[in-house]
DNA sequence: TGTACATCAGTGAACGCGCGTTCACTGATGTAC
DNA sequence: TGTACATCAGTGAACGCGCGTTCACTGATGTAC
């Protein structure tokens, strides 16, 4: 098969799993997890509603997958932040918040995907494997933190810096934070990483005592 | 009519606005967001699949007028809490977030109607009201913690607690903090109590500064 | 190197289902006189 | 107090639509010999 003879749709696809994950990704954040369906995704990627079901069981396996490679890339959009960020384990846990809060204003639907209650149905371990990376980072984050302080976080530490993280992202999403939301992008960051670096360098101030 | 007559269904239902939001709301709690259907709701109340549209345009309607209800339940959960514990701004303000967590975990897809994004999709004066009476009762709140430190709360301030205690509640709502789910109801909200009463102490003390 | 055959990925027609919407209707209520 | 009529709330049959599922099929790939 020559190069060009790509062009004319072979029959067999290639990577129809990777496309209609990449479909699926455009038909929740378009159509919202309430429109989602599989002829939907099939359609988007340009194949008979039918073949989806060769690689995914049902519209809750597709989520599912959709969920592991939501949590991979949330876990990389924070990494990436923490890379421009300044080395000091305060400011990388701000990026990292930062990136958390990003990646869910970008990707609403695939945000609640990966944190509303009971979807996907199907657990596998791909996403609890890629859902735990993500957490285990954060612990790690917070750790580093405290030790700065000379100390470790308690349990409670690392989920009240989840929660207040989690909490902003979420409400931010959902368009509730008014104020918030009108703001320029820019302006939005500002307040945003004020916010978050005073409540991380209380939390961790907490080591000293 | 005789008062015996009442039990034989009588044509016109009296009340079947407020039956559909009764209804609705078990539809939403039993089939989800993304299961829910007028037709649904209609059956569930016990009336012709068509009679809703007398009391709402469309299932947009409905959930408006449901997350309306949902914010004013919401409210009151959160006074009746406080009504039960210490006078103290700092365990005035506990209580809130403790109803509000409440909430959340009581009515998991009525808290993600009225707190996700792009749903309800109309908007309605009576939602609004609703919305905005409970955030002005969590500004009353912080301000009298703040207020008893000799201080005044910064915008900022307001939205951290508000954040916090919705990241838990939301947290907690998808089943993301395994630890606490797992845990049983007593003791979850020993932890959770533990928690805010930690994390609002820390930000009235701001005020001191 | 060539041929035969099993396996697999994708097709497209057909099905039944629940949904929202429409519409002519009917039963009850309220108001005018 | 009774009668006529307008208005309103709810009915139930019918419609078209998109969905998931099934199934016999076909085109491509890989393997055995």
């Amino acid at each position: 098969m020559t190069a060009r003879a790509v062009k004319a749709a072979p029959y067999h696809h290639g990577d129809l799993r990777g496309a209609l994950i990449k479909a699926g990704e455009a038909e929740l954040a378009e159509r919202g997890l309430e429109g989602f369906s599989l002829r939907g995704v099939a359609r988007r990627a340009g194949v008979s509603h039918a073949a989806p079901a060769h690689h995914f069981q049902d519209a809750g396996g597709l989520l599912t997958a959709l969920a592991a490679e939501g949590f991979r890339r949330f876990l990389h959009r924070q990494l990436q932040r923490q890379k421009k960020a300044k080395p000091d384990p305060v400011s990388q846990m701000v990026a990292s918040g930062l990136g958390y809060i990003d990646f869910a204003m970008a990707h609403p639907a695939l945000f609640r995907l990966m944190f509303s209650s009971g979807r996907p149905a199907h657990t596998s371990p791909e996403l609890a494997e890629a859902a735990r990376a993500a957490f285990d980072q954060l612990e790690h984050d917070v750790t580093r933190m405290f030790a700065a302080n000379g100390g470790r976080p308690a349990r409670d530490d690392v989920l009240e810096v989840w929660a207040l993280t989690h909490g902003l992202a979420d409400l931010l999403n959902g368009k509730r934070m008014r104020f918030l939301c009108d703001m320029r992008k820019a302006e939005r960051e500002k307040v945003v990483t004020n916010m978050l670096r005073t409540s991380f360098t209380e939390i961790a101030a907490r080591a000293r005592r």
